[in-house]
DNA sequence: TTGTACGCGTTATCAT
DNA sequence: ATGATAACGCGTACAA
């Protein structure tokens, strides 16, 4: 049997199309008994509308997408939840749509905008490096949220919900020096990575500089391999490896994550060195494991649900009130675990 | 302006819809020049093709769906990556759709195959209980991958790719007592919860009976709370703390995820005991953080790269030989960490 | 090589 | 309350 229409059905119920059609959609012009009749033919011959000639034929639905690039890092199942939640909560539905590693995120958007008719699109992560030529084709309202755009795009274009990467991982390097550290290693992305790395490494080299600390080349550290994962635990393992094997003399690592911590942890335990005795180590994200690993990880909290909930709230601003090119920053917290010690005598 | 269509390109190139059409997706019979001409007014308009439109019209598509239950499981992210990898690889386009934990998983698959014209689908995860009428309803050839099925369900319906739950759970739970212990508390899935939780736990049972242990019921632990998924960190943790909290005498822990297992681990650790000395604590999934947590923990590894690629191979075999009923069950393997040790006096 | 016209499955408008 | 019919945007058979 091909798959049936709704002609099919308004066939075999002896109706018209538009009938069907009504019942389908709940529409309040119909007899109960026609459509409950129609509904059960429905049941029984296994009737599902083709979304694509929906799509084509409304002008509009009422879902709004979410964009993610590289779905890998687990930094965003949190927010997914909360965002998923919000957008039920206000009646909408729930689009999560993944765009690829090589992809254009706006292209893809763009795409989805016709397809789907979309009433407001969140782009999670990513780093943004359009023109704004681009950004302008999107009609539907959008908003960036938790990652980060070139300077090249006119801040007037686009609304957003942030953490100032710069700045809090200048508190995370700031606080390390406070303790007393000198000689900080930084297992950073490879330069050439466009993305929120860059802005962690920058926050790091200012804080030293503010702390008349010298920056040594030596100490900042990352690797370029296709088949690693730059802010997986892998990474942190191998950077820290190379970093130990170099016999510079250091006493603390930052880590531009959580999981890239996890592996430095793992790297330095497997050198036999305690953690924090030997050497403190730092990460960032706030992720569960920053809390349950052993020691527990020193780490800067991004307030994920709050800003969840904040990248909804300012999109349905967009959607229903037409405002435009709102931003949000939200201050992060050092939350300080077991992996860090003092090198000041007194506080020892 | 309103978007443009096929039609407003036509009109400005001054060529018929079909000669657009012929432009865009690569057809033989047409004069470089005027497609060139057409290519590039289709730029300078940012004319983009509604793919609504598009699915409507096309018989068939080149896309492999992947239809995923609570993306939240880090399980998969693995998995994926080399999913995708694989159906690019064989030229077909990769859709990844997040199934809700309350979504029908069969209901969505139907509605895809008719808007996308799937070619096939791959169900990753989750467990299945539906009728088989319903299973059958799927016209496109699909697989079920890591997941768990209902005893309902005839086995000649559907093809797969799994691990044996029971017997691997039970592999854990014998190398648990060879090494001695008498007294391993299991932290399992909420009973109510149908999933792969119900297997593992019945292979910890059998290996305790099969090694002459009985069963203390308070051993057996799990928590009833909606806000907690079950397979989370926190979930090991707050189970772990309760099972301290009982004072039942025991001398490990098999948690049926690794996340649960560092979980535990920390909540041991908490309660200032020490892993493996005062207790042993042993995971499941051979996740990347049982081998970078301190101390690394016993796991069972699924190899989840080939059972990604075989899922896929399957996948072609039914697609293109019209294969049918293929299963492949996939062993996987203790690697034993520093979380477990042994309690017999000559191996001490 | 190119253009015209039809149909994909649905919703919405307009009669009835 | 219901049915015929015109779109929606595109691909393609067919004619030119």
């Amino acid at each position: 049997m091909e798959t049936a229409t709704i002609k099919d059905i308004a066939r075999i119920c002896g109706v018209g199309v538009s009938t069907v059609s009504r019942a389908i959609n709940n529409h309040p012009d119909i007899n109960e008994k026609t459509k409950n009749l129609i509904m059960q033919t429905i049941a029984e011959h296994n009737y599902i509308p083709n979304n694509s000639a929906r799509n084509l034929k409304r002008s509009e639905s009422n879902t709004i997408a979410v964009l993610i690039k590289g779905i890998s890092n687990p930094f965003f199942n949190n927010m997914l939840k909360v965002l998923e939640h919000e957008i039920h909560r206000n009646k909408y539905s729930f689009l999560l749509h993944r765009v690829e590693e090589q992809e254009d995120e706006i292209e893809v958007a763009l795409l989805l905008e016709k397809e789907k008719r979309l009433k407001g699109i969140v782009f999670l992560g990513g780093y943004f490096s359009h023109s704004e030529e681009k950004l302008n084709q999107l009609k539907v309202p959008f908003i960036l949220s938790t990652g980060g755009v070139t300077e090249k795009i006119d801040k007037e274009c686009y609304s957003s919900v942030t953490v100032d990467d710069y700045k809090e991982s200048y508190k995370m390097a700031d606080y390390l020096c406070k303790l007393g550290h000198k000689r900080i290693a930084i297992i950073a992305a490879p330069p050439e990575e466009e993305c929120i790395g860059k802005l962690r490494l920058q926050g790091y080299l200012k804080a030293l500089e503010d702390n008349q600390i010298p920056c040594d080349p030596n100490l900042v550290r990352y690797k370029r391999d296709n088949t690693l994962d730059t802010f997986s635990m892998k990474y942190g393992y191998e950077v820290t490896k190379e970093l130990l094997q170099a016999e510079k003399e250091f006493t603390a690592v930052f880590a531009i994550s959580d999981s890239i911590a996890v592996g430095a942890c793992k790297a330095i335990s497997e050198a036999g060195k305690n953690i924090p005795e030997d050497y403190s180590v730092a990460g960032y994200d706030g992720m569960d494991i920053a809390f349950y690993y052993i020691p527990s990880i020193t780490t800067i909290r991004q307030p994920v649900e709050e800003m969840a909930e904040e990248t909804i709230r300012i999109l349905f601003d967009i959607i229903e009130y037409g405002s435009t090119n709102i931003r949000k920053d939200f201050p992060a917290e050092l939350v300080i675990g077991q992996s860090t010690k003092s090198l000041i005598k007194a506080e020892m």
